[in-house]
DNA sequence: CTCCTTGTACGAATTTTTTCGAACTTAACA
DNA sequence: TGTTAAGTTCGAAAAAATTCGTACAAGGAG
């Protein structure tokens, strides 16, 4: 059996999904793609765990729908955050780090940073 | 006549509107406050061109009613992004900068440096 | 006092975002 | 081939944000 972990990253890797180019990055966009706790936390795990190879959606372990997810991770992605690949049936995602840093330097780093709410 | 922009400040100034302690800043919030054009333009503006007084809310010349304005000005101070006194009939703000450096360095960088959409 | 100005409060209409069920697609694998 | 697993798409309902008219409050100037 395959480990998908194995595939190196970019070679060999499949196309991202349909993502803005880095100049046409909005701040305001971004901002609000991270704006809801959801996102924050998918982005800063993204940050944090950072592994081997990138994360799929069911990684993170959330009690949602998948449609729910669906919706919160083409959010992140239509806003440039972060980068996804199909790779057969899962769809693995990372944050666009350097890009976010290239145009909106020390957001990633705020991110990163952030405490959740705890209640 | 009195020139507002005579009366000190803090010195006689009076309290500042009802506004988050810099302890229950939340970064989704602020975030939140920010991703919308008009009040990512009016911090913007607030940082750059900060005089040796606070701005007006009629400071900024925007084409749209006042109770639409009243509604961005509170939703930035209720997020904890400014600051408003009220001086008579005039309510002025100024962005919360040391705050924002605080609890999240880089960000109120990154609104100054924001370019607006072009459309 | 009366008028003018700055801005709020309220409420309603509109728009946007969020949520999620149900049906579907596709790859992997036995 | 048939089953399972990961995730999408569609659509609709619910929730939230935005817009803005009208009425109102209150300070300052004459």
């Amino acid at each position: 059996m395959l480990d998908i972990r194995e595939i190196p990253v970019p070679d060999g890797a499949p196309e991202p999904l349909p993502e803005p180019d880095v100049d046409d990055l909005r701040l305001e966009t971004v901002l609000g793609a991270l704006s809801d706790p959801l996102r924050l936390e998918i982005v800063q795990r993204l940050l944090l765990e950072r592994e081997d190879f990138d994360h799929t959606c069911g990684w993170f372990g959330f009690d949602r729908p998948k449609s729910s997810l669906t919706h919160h991770f083409r959010a992140l992605r239509e806003a440039g955050v972060i980068r996804q690949r199909q790779y057969g049936l899962e769809r693995r995602s990372h944050v666009r780090t350097d890009d976010l840093d290239a145009r909106f330097p020390g957001l990633a780093a705020l991110v990163a940073a952030w405490t959740p709410p705890t209640d």
